[in-house]
Order: C-alpha cells, then sequence, then structure tokens
RNA sequence: GCGCUCGUAGCUCAAUUGGAUAGAGCAUCUGACUACGGAUCAGAAGGUUGGGGAUUCGAAUUCCUCCGAGCGCACCA
C-alpha cells in the first residue's frame, strides 16, 4: 500500500465520519509543484463542494478537523491553503521506504504498473517507402515508435514491432525507371528519384531492361541500406511486412467481398466504391480503379485486416507523419467497415520535423539523410534528441547548434551522471569500501535536501512510466530522466560519499541513495533506448 | 475555399489533463574546484501563454471569434 493510497483511504473514512460519502478511488493526490505546500496535496474539498454544496474552505477545515484525530503513517502535519486544498507534510521516513522500494524491486521490478494486462498491441512505425534513404523525419519517429514499444513492454503489453513496407504499385516502377536511365545515361523522369544513391545502383544493377525487376532490385538494395540505419539507433523491429505479399495473396478481395458482405461496397464508372461516407469520411473512396488495379487504400485494409482477424491483435497503434493525416479517416472507415471496433485502432500522428539551417532550401531531393546525423552526434544523441518532445508538438532541428555544440544536447549530462554513479563503484572497490545489507543501511541519515530532492524524484517514476504509456508519450520518461541526473549532479557536488570527512555510516547510506539513482537512470535509459555508459 | 494539427522566455521545449506565484535546458551576465570524474554546481536576467471575448472558486489548458504557421483535401502511394 502507497502513501497515496493509505491518505485516499484515511481521507474517505474521514468524511464517512461527517457523513459525505466518497470513495477512495476518487480522491485525488499530487504532489504540489512547490514544496512549501506540502508532499502531497488534494484538491478533495475544493471537488466536493460543488457536489454538496459547501464552501471548499470550511469543507476543508471539517476534514483535517477529522482527520487530526487519527495517526497516519508518515503524515507530519496537515494545513489548508488556497482556496481548499489539503496539503499534507510527510516525514523523511516516507522517502526512505521509496529508497527502500527501488533498490528492493530492482531495474526489473520498480514502476512495472501492469496496465495492458497481457494484451496483444502492435506497434508500426517508420514503413517509410524503399525508395530512399531515412531522413532525420524517419529517425524522430523511428526513435518514438522504438520507445513506446519499450514503455508498452514495461507496462504490461504483449508488443510486436512492425515495418509496412511498400514494395509495390507505382513509386517501384519509377524506381525502376530511374535506374534504367541512370544507366543508360539518359534523363531520369520528372517525376522520378534524382539522388545520387540512384546512380550507384544503377551501376550495381545487372538485370534486364524491365522498370518492375530493376525497381524491385532498387527497392531491395535500398531497404538493406534502411535496415542497416535503424539497427545503428537500436530500432529492431519483430516483422517486415510486405505490401505484394498481400496483394499476392488475394486479401485484399477477401478484405473487399467482407465488406461487401456488409453492404458498404458499390459499382460506380466502372470502379468500385467503399461507403465510407456513412463511417465518419468526408467522401466515399474508390478500392478498386477502372482499370481493375486496388488502390492504396483497399490494400491498406487489407493489411489492417490481416493485422487484427488474421494475426489477431488486439489492438494496433500506426504511427504516422503528419503527412498523411489525410488517410486516417478513411483508413478508420476501412477498418469499421470490416466489423472492427474502431478504438482498437489508435493512428499517432507525428508532427514533421523541420530545420532551421540552410540545408534544406538546397535542391529537391537534399534532405538531411538520417545516416549523417547519427556520423555526427551518435546514436544516442540521436535517439535522445528525437525523444526531448512532444509528437504532437511540431519540433525545429538545428543542425548547427546540436553538431559545433555538444553543450545543447542533454544525452551527456544525462549519461555522465550516470558515469558518475559508476566511477563512485570503481572507487569502493580501489578502497576495498563495501556496501553492508540494505537492512543494515542507516536510511535516517539521509536528511538533506538534495538527498530527499532525489528521492522524491524517484518516488515519481511509477507514475511518470504509467502516464507516459497511458499518453503514448515517451519524452516524459526523457523529462524524467534528465531530472534526475540534474538532482544527482547537485547531490554529487555538495555531498561527499566516500572520505575522511564522512562518517562509515553516512557513506553506507549514500551508497544506497545512490544505487537507487542507478537504477532510476537505469529504467529511463533502457526505456529510451539510450545506453548509459559506465565510462565516458 | 474546406478539414486536421498547432501557436508558451531571444532559441529548443515543459507545465501533474481545470489547480496555488507558468517551469527547465541552451544562449547572455556573475560566482564556486588542493575533492568520489568541472561534460558539474549556485545565482541573476528573461512572459499581457498570438489578439479579443465566454464558462467558474480557479483557464496556457474547455467553448466561440479573429490573426499566423505546418500539413492534408486523387480511380497517387
Amino acid at each position: 500500500m502507497t502513501i497515496v493510497d493509505t491518505l485516499a483511504r484515511a481521507i474517505s473514512e474521514a468524511f464517512g465520519e461527517l457523513g459525505v460519502k466518497i470513495a477512495p478511488e476518487e480522491i485525488k493526490l499530487e504532489r504540489p509543484a512547490r514544496l512549501e505546500h506540502g508532499d502531497l496535496s488534494s484538491n478533495v474539498a475544493l471537488v466536493l463542494s460543488k457536489r454538496i454544496g459547501a464552501a471548499p474552505r470550511e469543507l476543508a477545515a471539517q476534514l483535517v478537523a477529522a482527520l487530526e484525530g487519527r495517526t497516519i503513517v508518515h503524515v507530519e502535519g496537515i494545513e489548508i491553503a488556497g482556496p481548499g486544498f489539503v496539503n499534507f507534510r510527510l516525514a523523511n521516513s516516507w522517502l526512505h521506504d521509496v529508497l527502500k522500494q527501488v533498490v528492493t524491486e530492482g531495474e526489473e521490478g520498480y514502476a512495472t504498473p501492469n496496465l495492458g494486462g497481457g494484451e496483444r498491441v502492435q506497434v508500426e512505425f517508420v514503413s517509410a517507402n524503399p525508395t530512399g534513404p531515412l531522413h532525420v523525419g524517419n529517425g524522430w519517429l523511428g526513435s518514438y515508435g522504438d520507445a513506446l514499444s519499450r514503455l508498452l513492454r514495461r507496462c504490461g503489453w504483449q508488443v510486436s514491432t512492425e515495418y509496412y513496407v511498400n514494395d509495390t504499385g507505382n513509386q517501384i516502377r519509377m524506381l525502376g525507371e530511374s535506374v534504367l536511365a541512370r544507366r543508360s545515361g539518359s534523363e531520369v523522369p520528372e517525376q522520378g528519384y534524382q539522388g545520387e544513391y540512384v546512380t550507384d545502383l544503377a551501376v550495381r544493377y545487372q538485370g534486364p531492361e524491365d522498370v518492375v525487376t530493376a525497381g524491385k532490385f532498387a527497392a531491395e538494395e535500398i531497404l538493406g541500406v534502411i535496415r542497416t540505419t535503424l539497427d545503428r539507433l537500436g530500432i529492431v523491429y519483430d516483422e517486415w511486412y510486405s505490401q505484394a505479399s498481400i496483394e499476392e495473396s488475394g486479401r485484399v478481395d477477401e478484405a473487399i467481398a467482407m465488406m461487401r458482405d456488409r453492404r458498404l461496397v458499390y459499382e460506380l464508372d466502372d470502379a468500385t466504391w467503399l461507403r465510407s461516407t456513412e463511417l465518419g469520411d468526408v467522401r466515399d473512396r474508390v478500392l478498386v480503379k477502372a482499370n481493375g488495379d486496388a488502390t492504396y487504400l483497399a490494400g491498406d485494409i487489407a493489411y489492417h485486416r490481416d493485422k487484427f482477424l488474421v494475426r489477431g491483435f488486439d489492438r494496433v497503434i500506426d504511427v504516422f507523419g503528419a503527412d498523411h493525416h489525410g488517410q486516417v479517416a478513411s483508413l478508420e472507415a476501412g477498418v469499421e467497415a470490416l466489423g472492427i471496433d474502431r478504438t482498437r485502432l489508435e493512428v499517432k500522428l507525428g508532427q514533421l520535423v523541420s530545420l532551421v539551417s540552410g540545408r534544406m532550401s538546397k535542391r529537391s531531393g537534399n534532405y538531411v539523410r538520417l545516416d549523417e546525423l547519427i556520423d555526427q552526434i551518435g546514436p544516442d544523441a540521436t535517439r535522445l534528441m528525437s525523444l526531448m518532445s512532444s509528437i504532437d508538438q511540431a519540433s525545429t532541428l538545428d543542425l548547427d547548434a546540436v553538431t559545433s555544440k555538444s553543450m545543447d544536447n542533454p544525452v551527456f549530462y544525462v549519461q555522465y551522471a550516470y558515469a558518475r554513479i559508476s566511477s563512485i563503484g570503481r572507487v569502493c572497490e580501489e578502497r576495498g569500501v563495501v556496501r553492508a545489507p540494505l537492512a543494515d543501511a542507516p536510511l535516517q541519515l539521509l536528511v538533506h535536501p538534495r538527498e530527499l530532492d532525489l528521492l522524491r524524484t524517484l518516488y515519481s517514476l511509477p507514475d511518470v512510466v504509467r502516464e507516459a504509456a497511458r499518453e503514448r508519450a515517451p519524452f516524459k520518461v526523457t523529462n524524467f530522466v534528465r531530472a534526475l541526473a540534474g538532482e544527482f549532479h547537485g547531490f554529487y557536488h555538495d555531498h561527499r560519499v566516500l572520505g575522511d570527512e564522512v562518517s562509515t555510516a553516512e557513506t553506507q547510506a549514500r551508497l544506497w541513495l545512490v544505487e537507487a539513482t542507478r537504477i532510476g537512470l537505469s529504467i529511463g535509459l533502457a526505456l529510451l533506448g539510450v545506453s548509459a555508459p559506465e565510462s565516458m
């Protein structure tokens, strides 16, 4: 039972004595922004005042009076503040218990809220067309999708990651045309791919003068490059799913037949249409063109049928760039047309990344390649940069600032904290200092603000993980890791763990504090897919 | 024109989902090492949350309305 549960129950019981019914689950206890407002705060009096029509402060006063009659573990003082907040001041022993919990549960056990309950969820992300190397924006969403998958796994979901390979259709033909044009030394078509990589591919292509063959060759080669890039970032997929395989297996026809059975398909002007207007889309969509080819949408619907009905995922999360948001309504309509509850499909739209430097202003086809960024700042920095803010926020990358000044990148700050911790461990070994069992550690010696701040932040980790998973917002873990690293640097600066000026008892208590911090950093960094180096 | 996503310090971003005096980093200025790793720490300065209305004990957050930005509105993928 956590301190929050204990308090919520006590408040609920106190209100019960006053003749007011409120369940412990309804009572919110939050950590106030300011320390002077206590360690935990509840707005229950404000919320209840609306319900029962009493003045908030009056209600709060009655609550406090009722609470003061009883003793609650760790609670040192209760105050009413502002419009009617009830603030609880807790004894340090509260935080010492947090330390115990962190080190007892460890990296595997601490902050593992079970939200998913074993539900099978698929996360699809990047899925960039194999017509060119990945750019920085792909890296952003790649880091996002990967970190989100790690988060969901930690929170009790059974996660499968997937890359949807668009290895068919016009784009591949155009790619083949571009390769053949380069090989014969003629002009690449207007709509073709102009990048230098096409020339390299043309040199290596030995096959016949056929756009499809050349296109497939090129796509496979490029996909290999894409895999290598993602690999450098530590992004690993469980599945690479071919669009061509969907079309070739007849699954598109099956999907259309299913929708037809549900009377949501009709013929008009030699084409086959989905009645998507009835399912929330702004217009009906073509599934099969007049020339007999299936549209991309038809393939996409068949693909999602495969996800839900063939492979049996309970939930699917698609991570798209915001430039694809035009597809969302029709895809959702398609999923519903298959009789699948549309709330099982979550589409996360990542706002696009733009560049502040002049690099984008160069001629078309000249974007910043993800490999280039990784070359310059390394995989860890690339990932952390990507995971610094919400994907709902359009972000701007200042490539010059990021690459020239390492201070502009917080990854070093965080990793340095971890390296310092590891360094303490090495010095312990040199000096023969051994950390005694937790039960013997005099944790009550941890009383300085720096020490308590560390523990407060560690206390928040389970909530951070829960929120980040629920909101699909891994950047919250980044914020946590930065805060924890910052507090560690402050602690490290002000207090020594080892040395003549600290007692052996203090050393023991602080060694455990350091270990708890290490666990917190380790959990956070692992969720982000950023390495935790023992030295730098 | 219609729709979606947004607009917070000079810059990059937060803000416990309606809570208390809107916070961090970078950049700027000032200060701190005979030390377990200074890739660190402390302080200063920086704001009419794009503008204006509405809702209530309370709004950056919800609702209108302007202004501005990005993206999307195919029998392309």
